[in-house]
RNA sequence: GGGCCUGUAGCUCAGUUGGUUAGAGCAGAGCGCUCAUAACGCUUUGGUCGCAGGUUCGAGUCCUGCCGGGCCUACCA
């Protein structure tokens, strides 16, 4: 089986806060590694999200063209995504020339296939901005409760839903001018409710997708009128030009294809991106995309946060499916809830919370890893809180894994020397079976719950196994065997010391810096999954290594105050 | 307004198709160990499972109502 994975992709117009992490570029990438550790070829694909109103915005606040401004701020999101340990086989832009000529195909073939309209709506312009305004860029007086600040979508003090043209006194959200024309405008429509039927009966078919993906699917599906068209283009400069295919669009010159059209087709042509980066074939991007051509064997796996669960289970399946061509239709989506920060959301508009560059500041990815993927929102909405964070970094981290390195490594410094030590054949025999019947089914369950995405389960269960090591000196205690019978302690000491490259192998896909830094102190290079008690006896008698640094430092009161203190108000 | 999710020990969470005395980690208490990042191991105290009804031989689990928290509601992405 190979595996197809992708993260939402993040947009491009400012660096994202750990609640976005978590919810999908983190997970993937848990579940890629595992993956690949367990011998599957995986393709895991993201990309910075580029089109749409706020990029442009973002980059007219930069003082920069757009385009410009969008390439720095892909090399940004690249740089620290790399820092979070991301193993992306490649990180693509929705801007790139391949996403600009997918999504004009797929546009073709689904007005081939009877699939769009063209519907000819009102829509505010703004002769100050020289542009069309989203709803929720038009400011005004609520007709509803009086609020000056409404938007014109929705007013945020009454949350009753608005037309732009509700509003009173409108003005632009950008300039402040009243300077407003209502235009009439012609767009293209995917004729999503055409294919309700259809999609009810795939999401149906999907039993074990989480609650979450589902449920929220269902309800765009039949909720109120049930599942309506959508308009896949817009009046913007920035993104990819209205085209049938490679022929001009008559009556849509001068418009560009909606984010949310195009942003999902990215995940296609970054596989034709990473082709082009690699000096691979078309052939070789398209066995993962086309079942015609070999992605049969292809488990496509999507992770994403609740809010883009929509996009992923109706519009996008709708233009792969509308395509009516052998396109590779995702096997699963983890959706993911929100995740909190210390008693109110992250926010990206609002600078509330830790954003990733910051996070690297302070700790080494792995410290986050582990707390994120352990805390991960699966359930419900989770929060961030200092102390929580502390707390689990220190005891399950330093205290768990890294201090058992340290003392075993240590021990056998002190009484052996700095390689396995060597011990009777039987003796090292008899230990290694007692200790893998220990990890056996602890391993076993962790495979399971990786398998199937449960994030937290895999990190409760593997911090068990690393618990197994504290148990398994404190119950052998070589310390005390050795003053009367050190060949039987070096047995214990010979085993232990393989537990440690054990322990970067089924730890990598958490904390995969922390794995390699175990596995360089090891001197090995040996990732073999445990599948039986060999995997103890990987290094051998006079096996040299190095003991460690401390792996994973601890977090004092003082310090987590400082930051919690630093991340309290608004980000710089 | 409508819909979805959620409420289990002081905290963070597990609890499979309803089935005996409701579990884990952290925090608290006690004991042990001394190799180790004052770390580790063992034992242990904490729960009317949000509230009130109902179905059932039996409800944390199913139904109804209420209360609290969160999210979504289609032109931000």
């Amino acid at each position: 089986m190979r595996v197809l994975i992708t993260s939402a992709i993040p947009y491009i117009n400012g660096i994202k806060h750990l609640g976005n992490l978590v919810g999908s570029q983190l997970p993937a990438d848990l579940y890629a590694r595992f993956m690949r550790a367990r011998g599957h070829e995986v393709m895991f694909l993201c990309a910075t999200d580029e089109h749409g109103t706020p990029a442009e915005l973002a980059a007219t606040k930069a003082g920069k063209p757009v385009a410009d401004f969008c390439a720095e701020m892909h090399e940004v999101q690249a740089t620290i995504a790399k820092g979070f340990g991301m193993s992306f086989d490649h990180f693509g832009r929705s801007s790139s020339p391949q996403n600009r000529e997918l999504t004009q195909y797929f546009a073709g073939k689904l007005a081939e296939n009877d699939l769009i309209a063209e519907v000819t709506g009102k829509q505010v312009y703004s002769n100050a901005d020289g542009r069309y305004l989203p709803d929720r860029y038009i400011e005004g007086t609520c007709p509803n409760c009086g609020y000056d600040g409404a938007r014109g979508d929705q007013c945020e003090n009454c949350t009753k839903q608005l037309d732009p043209t509700d509003l009173l006194e409108p003005r632009s959200a950008i300039s402040g001018s009243t300077d407003l024309e209502v235009r009439d405008t012609k767009h293209l429509h995917l004729r999503q409710s055409t294919m309700v039927d259809q999609l009810e009966a795939w999401i149906d078919s999907k039993k074990d997708w989480p609650t979450l993906t589902t449920s929220i699917a269902r309800k765009w599906l039949r909720d109120g009128d049930g599942l309506q068209d959508r308009g896949i283009t817009r009046d913007l400069d920035w993104g990819v030009p209205v085209k049938n295919g490679t022929e001009d669009w008559p009556g849509m010159e001068g418009k560009v294809f909606y984010v949310w059209f195009d942003a999902p087709i990215e995940y296609i042509a970054c596989a034709a991106e990473w082709a082009e980066a690699n000096g691979k074939s078309e052939a070789d991007w398209q066995r993962w995309w086309r079942t015609d051509k070999g992605a049969d064997d292809v488990k496509y796996v999507q992770f994403m946060g609740k809010d883009n669960v929509p996009f992923h289970t109706l519009s996008f399946p709708v233009t792969i499916l509308g395509s009516n061509e052998p396109w590779k239709l995702v096997d699963y989506i983890k959706s993911f809830n929100f995740l909190n920060y210390d008693g109110g959301q992250f926010s990206t508009s609002k600078g509330r919370g830790i954003f990733m560059d910051q996070a690297l500041e302070i700790l080494p990815a792995d410290y986050w890893r582990w707390w994120l993927l352990s805390h991960a929102p699966e359930n419900s909405d989770s929060e961030f809180t200092w102390e929580n964070f502390q707390s689990s970094v220190n005891k399950d981290l330093a205290n768990v894994l890294g201090n058992f390195i340290s003392r075993i490594t240590k021990f056998c410094r002190s009484k052996f020397s700095e390689a396995v030590p060597a011990a009777p054949l039987d003796a090292i025999a008899q230990e290694r079976a007692g200790l893998w019947a220990s990890l056996a089914p602890l391993i076993k369950e962790y495979e399971t719950h990786m398998e199937a995405m449960e994030v937290r389960k895999s990190a409760n269960t593997l911090r068990a196994i690393w618990v197994v090591g504290n148990e398994y000196l404190q119950n052998t205690a070589p310390w005390t065997v050795n003053k009367t019978d050190p060949e039987a302690a070096a047995a214990i000491v010979h085993v232990s010391l393989n537990l440690i490259r054990l322990f970067a192998v089924v730890s990598s896909p958490f904390i995969p810096h922390a794995a390699q830094q175990m596995m360089d102190d090891m001197h090995t290079d040996d990732w073999s999954w445990p599948e039986d008690e060999s995997a103890l006896s990987a290094l051998s008698t006079d096996h040299a290594f190095t003991v460690p640094e401390v792996l994973f430092a601890k977090i004092d009161d003082e310090t987590r105050e400082g930051w919690a203190e630093r991340f309290a108000g608004k980000r710089d």
